[in-house]
DNA sequence: GGTCTATATGCTCTAAAAAGAATATTCTGT
DNA sequence: ACAGAATATTCTTTTTAGAGCATATAGACC
């Protein structure tokens, strides 16, 4: 991927928050409606796009769908999320959306097992 | 700035080159016109916005205005430019604007005292 | 097979960004 | 003060990206 598509995609709020809700783990997309609460509509294109330019991968489970971070990025790829984690330490949005992943983490003790109730 | 804002920033090759080649030093706006082969009001806007942003700071000798790098970039910033200098090995573009920086300021001896002719 | 739940997609509208033509500004040298 | 050179700004047009509604799909469970 050419490295201005690059900073496009992650040119969003909505995406930088969804990739770094990801680099703690996996996630299904009713909990990034919960976290960030927005939209299902909103949630789904931002991942979709995440998808289409391979940063990330879905699988289905039961009626869920688990997005994780695609393994072996490239090295550009590497250096941005290595940004966005130094970024997020920073950034209030950021923090607010990780002790919101802790609360529904909790509560749902294994993430996949009871996702959306 | 915001993360996202930053990224919005270097989604634009035109920008993304003029930065890479204010990585090597100082530059005048004629000489950016020259090795990018892009029209004047092209450069000078894009010039603009990245001075606007506080990655670039320009002065003025004779008729010319000479970019360059503004010192003490953030964290975020300088993890950015790296990435850039990284990156611009393996792209062409920037490839073929360094050989032309060189071709120029060869041209030129010292930069700023024969600007362009 | 039918229904429900979770997610994705198509379409439309609006807003933001890029390009370009024409003009303005600012300095230089006379 | 004037003319010319280099760069910036304004205004308009075109392109691109984001939001949201409505609808479609895909699997789960009965």
């Amino acid at each position: 991927m050419q490295l201005a598509k690059l900073h496009s995609l992650l040119a969003d709020e909505t995406r930088l928050r969804l990739l770094h809700l990801l680099l703690q783990g996996p996630l299904c997309v009713c909990h990034f409606q919960d976290i960030l609460d927005a939209p299902q509509v909103k949630i789904s294109k931002h991942l979709g796009l995440l998808r289409a330019s391979g940063l990330v991968t879905n699988r289905r489970h039961k009626n869920w769908v688990i997005y994780e971070l695609a393994e072996k990025p490239s090295g550009a790829i590497q250096a941005q999320l290595h940004a966005l984690t130094q970024t997020a330490k920073t950034e209030p949005v950021f923090q607010r959306d990780l002790k919101r992943l802790h609360k529904v983490s909790n509560q749902a003790g294994e993430i996949i097992s009871a996702c959306c109730s």
